[in-house]
DNA sequence: CCATAGATGCACT
DNA sequence: GTGCATCTATGGC
């Protein structure tokens, strides 16, 4: 499905990725991922994503150095992290950056373009738009799991691939705090398209019996670059 | 819309 | 044992 007879899926290179995650993320935005299964195929436009400086960044997965779990994160860029949490969810990264540099990029949120009806058979019938409103969400709606770390994402004959933009972002590309994070960095490191409905609602990460921080930007639409 | 609680497996201290 | 790069259900406004 989605590709012409004998045609190959358009992708993006291995040196798109092989740059800091903070320059690859933004520029992410509008692409697609794509992810074939039994089931079917799924691609979802990617409207939100979250960039991870690796062993400069503490809220990195590979802050404090390689595991068995991030190994796929020390590896080849274009390559995709996977990583289990919460006891329930899968999340979903594209590794970035040279190997030996644990950078990469949390895909966040994106909106479905394809395989509408094999997204909603997983995620239950629900308004479109949150099909895949949050990384484990879209996770879930592409059909992937553990099984799919490690996958080439550039590579076209792969099951999980990443295309570029069809059309130019015509919108303008927000930037914030990342979601879930307490770090204390003032770059901002989350990236979304304004205006989106797909894209999931900030929530300064409900830490456990605290209250909440009303000086926190409460929306997912929140102020752009320089506002 | 917003806020909170609970679920639940596992990597790592 | 602790704490998650989260989600859903349920409650109030």
């Amino acid at each position: 499905m989605g590709r012409g007879r004998g045609s190959v899926p358009r992708v993006l290179g291995r040196a798109f990725f092989a740059r800091p995650a903070l320059v690859v993320a933004p520029e992410l935005l509008g692409c697609v991922i794509e992810h074939d299964s039994a089931q079917g195929s799924v691609a979802i436009r990617l409207t939100e994503v979250e960039a991870y400086q690796g062993e400069l960044d503490p809220a990195s997965h590979a802050f404090r150095g390689p595991t068995p779990r991030n190994a796929v994160m020390f590896g080849e860029p274009g390559f995709v992290y996977v990583y289990f949490t919460y006891g329930m969810h899968f999340c979903m990264n594209l590794v970035c950056a040279p190997p030996g540099t644990a950078s990469a990029v949390l895909l966040r949120a994106g909106e479905v373009v394809e395989g509408l009806d094999v997204a909603a058979g997983r995620r239950g019938d629900i308004p479109a738009r949150g099909l895949a409103r949050g990384p484990a969400r879209l996770t879930m709606a592409l059909g992937v799991g553990r099984a799919d770390n490690g996958a080439n994402a550039c590579d076209p004959a792969s099951d999980l691939r990443i295309r570029p933009r069809s059309a130019a972002v015509d919108v303008a590309i927000n930037a914030g705090p990342r979601v879930g994070v307490s770090t204390g960095e003032t770059v901002p490191w989350r990236f979304w398209l304004d205006g989106e409905p797909t894209v999931s609602s900030y929530r300064a990460h409900a830490r456990r019996r605290r209250p909440a921080n009303p000086s926190a930007s409460p929306s997912g639409h929140a102020q752009g670059f320089g506002a």
